[in-house]
DNA sequence: TTTGTTTAAATGTATCTACATCTATTGTGG
DNA sequence: CCACAATAGATGTAGATACATTTAAACAAA
């Protein structure tokens, strides 16, 4: 049924698909709380700036994919009042975002939410396969431009 | 605080990574061609059926993105000719879904043009690291509902 | 300065996706 | 047989994404 695909391929695939079903997961954790992967995945660089603000393009870089729209995802976060956003005075080019009060508490429930349910992610990976694991997949990620 | 992640969550943060870049990556592969990842996933799920039609339903249930709407992802392909369409006889609910000879020699062709591309693969990921890889992350892929 | 180039972000647009709903067919219990 | 649930697929719709363009500020050179 499967065709004769080497190795290689055959974990390219798999890493698309694994990373599918979990970005569905992900989703679906997420929704009942009114928010996207994509716009947690903000709120998660924003928590890691310990309340620092980080210009839009900076946010862009470290996005898991490059491709989103940040300028009109950092819009809903706004509309919802979990982030703030005001020209930065040294290059007024560029726009600060930062996490509200609100934003902070509201992301630091969610990392919870999800570090619950990634536990399971202990059970089936070892620490040491894990690290393995990572560095495969980032040395074909540093042959990307 | 957020910046110690055990690594087994690193490796899915680099799961989701790799996948968008390997993603975009297809994708310009394939844009000159007309032809987007999610369609030239049909095709190779029915190039692999050597001839012999498929249910849409089942067609759904390999493809990567199992969100995908495969109703209107058959459609594109059917305006451009590379497949056909026509009522299973058995039970009239469903369609089987075939390669058209246009489809099977273009499916082939695209096909070398993403094994071509593919060929980095074999340079950073070894044989059996891609073995250890796949069962690594298969093993998560089957806790899953 | 002035002109042209580069950079940051926003926006216009067609297309695509997620989700719910709808139609048609099949299967099942009475 | 009939009523009713289950299944396969199509479709309507809101919202999201990809890609190109636009606006504005900063930079660089004549």
């Amino acid at each position: 049924m499967t065709s004769f695909a080497s190795p290689q391929e055959q974990l390219a695939l798999t890493v698309l698909h694994t990373a599918s079903t979990m970005l569905n997961h992900h989703r679906a954790l997420l929704k009942p709380h009114g928010i996207t992967p994509e716009q947690f995945n903000i709120l998660r660089i924003l928590r890691g700036q310990q309340g620092h603000p980080l210009a839009l393009r900076d946010i862009s870089g470290r996005m898991i994919d490059r491709n989103s729209n940040t300028s009109r995802l950092v819009d809903k976060l706004l509309a919802k009042g979990l982030v703030r956003r005001e020209t930065c005075p040294s290059d007024r080019r560029r726009v600060d975002i930062a996490l509200t009060p609100e934003g902070d508490e509201f992301t630091t429930q969610l990392k919870a939410l999800m570090d619950e349910n990634m536990g399971s992610l202990q059970s089936v990976w070892s620490e040491e396969a894990a690290i393995q694991a990572i560095d495969l997949l980032d040395a074909w990620n540093d042959t990307q431009p």
